[in-house]
DNA sequence: AACTATTAATAACC
DNA sequence: TGGTTATTAATAGTT
């Protein structure tokens, strides 16, 4: 649109590059108010001459613009964040699936389930693999038991010390109490009658629970039993 | 620039403002790359089309450019401000020399130079207020003479009646001496001859000195002499 | 989105 | 800097 028609690169001449500026500029500038006025659109513009002269058009106000324009561009931003958030959480979620995807594969082949698609090297592997395991459990299992029964053993004789000394104590008192029955006898035969029998009884009654409690309790077969379920 | 002219005002029809809004945005963003490239100048263009869609062009930066425009604008804002107030103050500088000038006119008047340029009018006027001026401080001169010699009176008649105690207290003195000098006079008579005259010659020229001194003195003149001298 | 008649912008010149 | 004009570029209305 001029005599001639014009690359677009820098104008060389100096003067004729600030008489096409001139020209030019109020051409955009112009521009710019004819599309705000027809579009109905918000326009702002700054124009930096090469010489540092500051020219501008704004349909509103230079500052509405702009914040305007930083208030978008900050959502963008935001937006752009969640999305790559989004994006990063997505093929975290992928890859764990994949996981959890072969691991149940795997625990099915374990446990003999889905065995077909499998060729008999696959089968044969499989079950070397299955012999080793059931070879560690066993032997866990083994060393769970002798463990316990190695504590039950320290356990009973244990018991079986203060059994010992139970029965002399037990032994001890019944003599005790036998003297002692035979000088109340004594006593109470030349005195009175009806009383006789009073004090004898009671202790006589007395024997017998110190006896019981010191056997193997309910609460130590308890254990016993409960560590023999787990090993099984 | 089209099979038509058009006025440039909001387009009515939204399907027809949006298409031309899209044709006319293209063109003003080739504009704004054209004389960015073509005239070496920094360009920042935004548009919010009506439904509040952002477009934007700039030769490097928007960020850029809207930092270097606010810079520009603070600059030019501190300008103005400077420039304001260089005005106020040119302004009072203004006001005050016509206030300097009146009154400098006003006062050589008033001594009587400068008169030429003043119509009979003026000149009797001028003369009135001079004689009003001179009454004024003939007045005021007089009030202060009166003052002056009021005080003085009262100073006076004070001074009179001091004078008249003293004249008393002197006449009583020179009784008393007198009867004194009797007395040695009577006594000295029978011994000795030159001592006789001694005493009454001091008591003499003891008696005129007070006197003079109750005068006006030579301060209380100046006083007046002063007084005279502010007036005239 | 493409076409084109028409207007608007402007390059070169003064 | 501002005006003129030949020419190109932009685009309004249309398809």
């Amino acid at each position: 649109m001029g005599r001639g028609k014009i690359v677009i690169r820098r104008i060389d001449n100096a003067t004729s590059r600030q008489v096409t500026f001139s020209k030019r500029r109020n051409g955009i500038l112009k521009k710019a108010k004819e599309l705000a006025i027809l579009c109905d659109a918000e326009v702002g513009l700054i124009i930096f001459s090469s010489t540092g002269r500051l020219h501008e058009f704004t349909s509103s106000s230079m500052k509405n613009v702009i914040d305007r324009y930083n208030k978008v561009k900050e959502e963008n931003n935001q937006l752009l964040n969640l999305a790559s958030e989004a994006k990063f959480w997505q093929g975290e979620a992928i890859q764990l699936r994949q996981q959890l995807q072969y691991l149940q594969q795997s625990h099915r082949q374990l446990l003999g389930e889905e065995l077909s698609g499998m060729n008999v090297n696959d089968l044969h592997k499989m079950e070397s693999k299955l012999e080793m395991s059931l070879k560690g459990v066993r032997i866990k299992k083994e060393q769970i038991l002798m463990d316990e029964i190695k504590e039950l053993h320290g356990k009973g004789s244990h018991i079986g010390e203060e059994n010992k000394a139970l029965h002399k104590k037990v032994n001890d008192l019944l003599k005790e109490n036998a003297e002692l029955q035979k000088k109340v006898y004594e006593s109470t035969h030349t005195r009175h009658d009806n009383n006789e029998l009073h004090m004898p009884i009671s202790l006589q009654l007395s024997q017998p629970q110190p006896l019981k409690s010191y056997l193997p309790t309910n609460e130590t077969m308890k254990l016993g039993l409960q560590l023999n379920s787990k090993t099984s």
